[in-house]
Parts: structure tokens; sequence; C-alpha cells
DNA sequence: TCCCATTGTGAATCTTTTA
DNA sequence: GTAAAAGATTCACAATGGG
């Protein structure tokens, strides 16, 4: 395919220096790429979606799902063609020390997975993005869908000399390994690209916290990184910062002007600043359901008020059930004290030799063992 | 395969009453399972061992990728065959409501998904099993492998009324609707079997906690959970404590042995401690017409929504008149806020004297009298 | 300016029963 | 089988607006 256009000459000397956005179809474009050239490959590839109806918030909004045409494919076996496409032109593109992320969810990433086992990459992890703010499950039919994958594939089993940095990931980890599973808030706000009529120009922009993430962990400065679905940017804006060079592949103009734009008005992080992000705290939340499974109370026991008047019966799934009604700690709290609302934690007692004690001292035995394990 | 031999008569009542282990080739011995009979499957299926030890050996570490990836190829289609071959012997013994889980690592996972997907089963999640003490990276090439994936599915995309109990999970989880990433520990101390000379028996012994979770979340007191690949028999046992049936398929006899003699110890939790928990999706229905007549609202009564805004009249025969405009309160409801669905039980209110009061409380009543008459 | 209530929204394969 | 009706359903933030 010739339809593969180089962006104009780029005016600031960020571009020459540092990037290059090229607009046209990304296999086409990977081909014309110089074999082995390149250090990183960060790509997030359409998921091929099944959307079936609209669905509606509880409130009766309407969710803007992603319908989009680039999303679509006939069948399995045209994304699987699409995909082992574009990696094998990917692949070639890489040195070979170089690796490779791809980004899905479950509707994808399975496919993309076999097929990069097929291929011949060498899968080194597959790292989970845990969302802070993931959209809730709306209908309560399934569990909240509150992450995406990443895979983190070398070329091959005898690729050596990838870049890994263990050390600096680890001080800026309260000097622990970084584990498999990160936790990142999705892309809101001042760092969402909005048109001018304040809707966002794209529709899956990835939060820039998750792209530096993958760029500290696995690229050093100076390296070139390739993203063959460009999108709204966010792998060039964090390339540029972080001091690596780039390579964008989008097809979609307006996609990629807002990109450029967007990639123009990045400062770069002045060298020796450039040092893994410390990880998000984690709020330690511990449902009641955790102290049941954990053994801590039994399934079959009876909780008091400090009194001893009100009693419910702890259930197996971490509810109570107060005569016929169940629900959970702090609903069945409100209920029995005919009170709109309730701290179970500390209005809920079990019995122990030392009389009663509030279910609140359960929990922050859990909550020790976690910040123990650095979870 | 004849090899298939049941295991012999059961002594203790729990075997009988609850569950069967049978001793023999997994897809032979599912293949002999009643179709239809079973409604939810947990598989942690083989590694394929036999792939990573090919894949390690010296002389395909030089070998061009290209040819190492045909190599590749053979043995995965291995692993691929039989993971076609079981699913779908599985698949058949699955009620049509009947859910499966299977839980595996970057390994495996992707082809499981991947032909999960080609066999028509539809993903309802993928579920994160995050570690809280995860095995260490030692050699700090890679990200500390802290997570497993499980797959939850359906046996099709049309398959309704699979189980899924979102109200008790949500009662036990601070009432907030639980997420597609579990945080529970690997097992060790006390809950992990060890052999005379204090080895541990099974290598990969799943946590009884994640097993709660699964059965508490997509099966009922009383149904069938069968395990095509038993080992150390964590969802008999698991299975047998909550009131669950279970069918275990195991191959190997010591695994079997112990697998027997730790359910055969497992004692069952009371009736009210893993009871289903009353859901609102199953609780009998019951027609606004008869909240009328049996006199919790007048007819002629006036109903508003939650800010008084909008109004509308009862009939006598349980419909709404809104100016003109008559229908069922569902219908008025949504009419009235030019909506395409509404909830009339929580969009309607009367006036009471501590204000407005949904008539979902009136249903209410009358279900109580119901569940107090045995009805 | 601050506080609080209200509104908006995010990669979503999101219902079940009766006629 | 299809079509219509009944009925169940949201969490974390950010932006907006009124007092």
């Amino acid at each position: 395919m010739s339809q593969v256009v180089r962006a104009p000459a780029p005016s600031a000397s960020i571009q020459n220096a540092s990037g290059q956005l090229i607009i046209g179809d990304c296999i086409a474009a990977l081909s014309d790429l110089p074999p082995a050239s390149v250090d990183l490959v960060f790509a997030d590839p359409p998921y091929n979606l099944q959307l079936q109806n609209e669905l509606q918030r509880p409130d009766l909004s309407v969710v803007d799902a992603v319908d989009d045409a680039w999303d679509q494919f006939e069948s399995f076996e045209a994304y699987d063609n699409f995909t082992r496409a574009w990696l094998l032109a990917a692949r070639r593109a890489m040195k070979p020390s170089a690796t490779l992320w791809v980004i899905g969810s479950y509707h994808n990433i399975f496919r993309v997975g076999t097929i990069l086992q097929d291929l011949g990459f060498w899968i080194l992890n597959d790292v989970v993005w845990r969302k802070t703010n993931p959209m809730p499950n709306f209908r309560g039919r399934r569990f909240t869908n509150a992450h995406e994958t990443m895979i983190w594939a070398a070329r091959g089993p005898d690729a050596k000399g990838y870049t890994f940095n263990y050390e600096a990931l680890k001080g800026g980890n309260e000097d622990l390994q970084l584990r498999s599973d990160w936790l990142f808030p999705i892309c809101t706000g001042e760092e969402r690209l909005k048109d001018e009529d304040g809707r966002k120009v794209h529709p899956t922009q990835k939060p820039e916290a998750l792209l530096s993430r993958v760029l500290l962990s696995a690229s050093k400065p100076g390296d070139v990184v390739l993203d063959p679905f460009f999108g709204s940017g966010t792998t060039g804006a964090v390339a540029k910062r972080l001091g690596r060079r780039w390579i964008g592949i989008e097809r979609d103009r307006t996609y990629a002007a807002a990109a450029q734009a967007r990639i123009d008005a990045v400062e770069p992080l002045p060298e020796g600043a450039i040092a893994a992000a410390p990880s998000k705290r984690e709020a330690p939340r511990v449902a009641f359901a955790e102290v049941v499974t954990r053994g801590l109370v039994q399934p079959g026991a009876m909780l008091r008020d400090a009194k001893g008047r009100i009693e419910a019966m702890v259930r197996a799934d971490g509810t109570l059930a107060w005569g016929s009604v169940v629900g959970s700690i702090h609903r069945i709290g409100a209920l029995a004290q005919d009170a709109q609302a309730c701290n179970g934690w500390t209005f809920w007692h079990v019995k122990t030799d030392k009389g009663l004690k509030p279910i609140d001292e359960l929990r922050a035995v859990i909550r020790r063992e976690l910040a123990h394990a650095g979870a």
C-alpha cells in the first residue's frame, strides 16, 4: 500500500530530535521502517468489542460505547489475520534485544497472546492494569470489569539483553520488586484530550502514568519507542517527556493532528529527573467477606451489638442473616436499630473469653498482614 | 479409553450425599457423565510441561526465529488439541445455564481463552487472582509474577439464567459490587496438604478462599460442581463445606487418595450460613393491582416521582392515569420522564408523614406476608 | 472564595418473563 | 420462534452551579 504519508516536516526541533508521526496504514508503514531499528514497541490495537445493544445506566443515561468502525471485525479469523500481520511487521522493525507490549481486554487479549506465542515471541510477563475508577457493571450480571491486560514479550526465547530497569523500579517502589499488577486511574480530567465542543477526541485514550511505567521499565533514554496504533499520542507524549525518541503510526487524520499538537506542547524533563515514579498507595479496603474467608470468624457464628441484645448470623458469603433478612453488616445493623445508617464494623461484636469484641479488630488483623505484604 | 475407574463405593455418607470422585482420564470420564447435568465447572488444567522442556533445549536457542516458531507450533498444537478436547467434553456435561471457570498463567491462559472463544463459549469476565505473597522473581529480570488469571464463561452468547449471586456478593463487600481483581494469599501453612515426610502432596494446590469466592459467586446450594483436574481436591472440599454437590476427576491415585481423605474430614457449614440469599430478581412477582386491592394505596391517590414534580393518579384496576394517558406504573413512568424504560416501583412514591416513600416499600409489605404464609 | 449538592461519564461483549 | 412488557441496575471522580 502506498498511502503511507509522512507528516509535514516538523517545525519544532522536538520533532526532528525525538519523534516522527506517520499518517497511514499501520502494516504498510511498519513495513517501510528500517529493519531492526526499534528498541521498544507499545501497541494498543483495536479490541474487537462485540456490543449487542445500547446500554443505559440506572439513571437512564446512555453509555457512550466504543462502536467506531475501526474496532469492528467480521470474525475472529479476520481479527487473527490482522493481528498476525501487524505483529510480524512490528517484529521486523524490532532490534534483536527489543521487547514489545500489547494492551487489551478479554475480548482480544487471548487471541493476541496465542498469536504472539505462535509467531515465536517469548512472553516475559502478563501485567494487569488495575483501574482505580472503572466503569461499573450497570446491570449487576457480572463482576465490574476493573482491569486490562498487557503482555510483555521479547522477540524470541533466546533474546538476550533486553532492557529491564530492575534496580530503578525497585528503588521507586519502597525497595520492593515491582509486581505484575499495577494500579492506575483511567484517563480523565485535564489529561483527557477534548475537542472544541468538549467531547473526547479519542474514545480510548490511555493514562500517561501507565505509559510512563512501561517506558521506565523497559527502555532507556534515547531509545526508539514505536507505537503502531498511535491514537491520541500518549506514547509519544510520554516518550518525549522521558527523553526517548518515538515513532507513531496513525491512519486517522483527526487523531494524528490532535496527537501532534499534544506532543508539541510537551516539555522534556531535565536529564537526571527521569526516575521511576513511585507507585500509588493502595487503599487497604477490607470487606467483611474477607474476614470470613480468612477464618477470623466462622460462617454460622452469631454477631451481637455491644449490649448483646441484637443477634445476627454470619453467612459464608460475608453477609449477615437477621431473621429472614440478609444483607451487609452495615445494612443489617441499620435495620436492626431502625436507623438510617450504621457502621457495621463498630456495631457488631464477636464473643471472646474477655467479653464482646468489635469485628473492627478482626479487620485490623488483615490490614496488618496486607501492610506487611506490601500489597 | 476404558481405564476410567470409579472410585470404590464411598463409605462415608458425604460421598453418597454430596460427591463423587472418578479416578481416570479426564476426557474419557467427562464423556461418561450424563449430558447437561452439571451447574458449574472449575478447571485448573496442566501447563504442558513438555512444551517448556522442548523450548529450553539449547539447540533451539540459536536457530532462526522463524524456524523457532514452527517448532513451537507443533508443541502448542498438541496443547491446543488437548485443551479443545477437554473443553468440548466438559461443555457436553454442562447444563444450558451452566458456567465454566478455567485458571491459568500466561503460559497457557491465552491459548485456553482463544479456544474457548473458537468453540463458541461466551466470556463473562476474566478475573485476576492477585497473590498477597507471591514467589519473588529471583533473577530480577522480570516483574514479580504476582497473579494468575481465571476466565469465567457461559456456554454461548445466548445462555440465559446463569447464576451470579450479585446481591450477596455486594453485601459481603461493603455494599460495593465485586471487581474483576481478587486478592488472596497463596495456599500455605495448615491448609497445605503434606505427606508423612512433610513434603507437599500437590505442587499447585489452590487456596480454599479462592474456590469459596468462585462457588459463592456462581453457584447455589445443591448445585453440581465439576472439577476435571481435581488434584488435591480443593474444589470438592469447598463444595462440601458450602453445601454444593461435587464431581472430581483425577487420574493420579496419590492425589485422589489425598483428596478423598481431605474431603472426608470436611464438616459442612450449617444451613443458615450458606442458604441462598433472597435476591430481588428471584422474589415473587407482585402486581401493582394487588397493592391497590389490598388497600395499601387508595384508588384516586396521587403518586409522585422522588422530587414531587411529576404526578399521576392511581386507578382501581392498578393502572395509573397521567393526564389523559393510562398505563402501567412502568409505562407511565417512562412516558412522564420521556425515557425508554422505567422501573415504576422505584420511580413512583406515596406521601407519608415522613415524606415521600417509594411504592416498592408497599410491595415489600405484601412480599413479607407471602413469605410468612409460605407462599 | 468556599462549601455542598447536582450532574456528567468512562474500551461494556450488561435481563427476564409473558403474550 | 418474535415482540412487547415487566422490572432491575452504578462507582469513582471531575465539572458545574447555587448559596
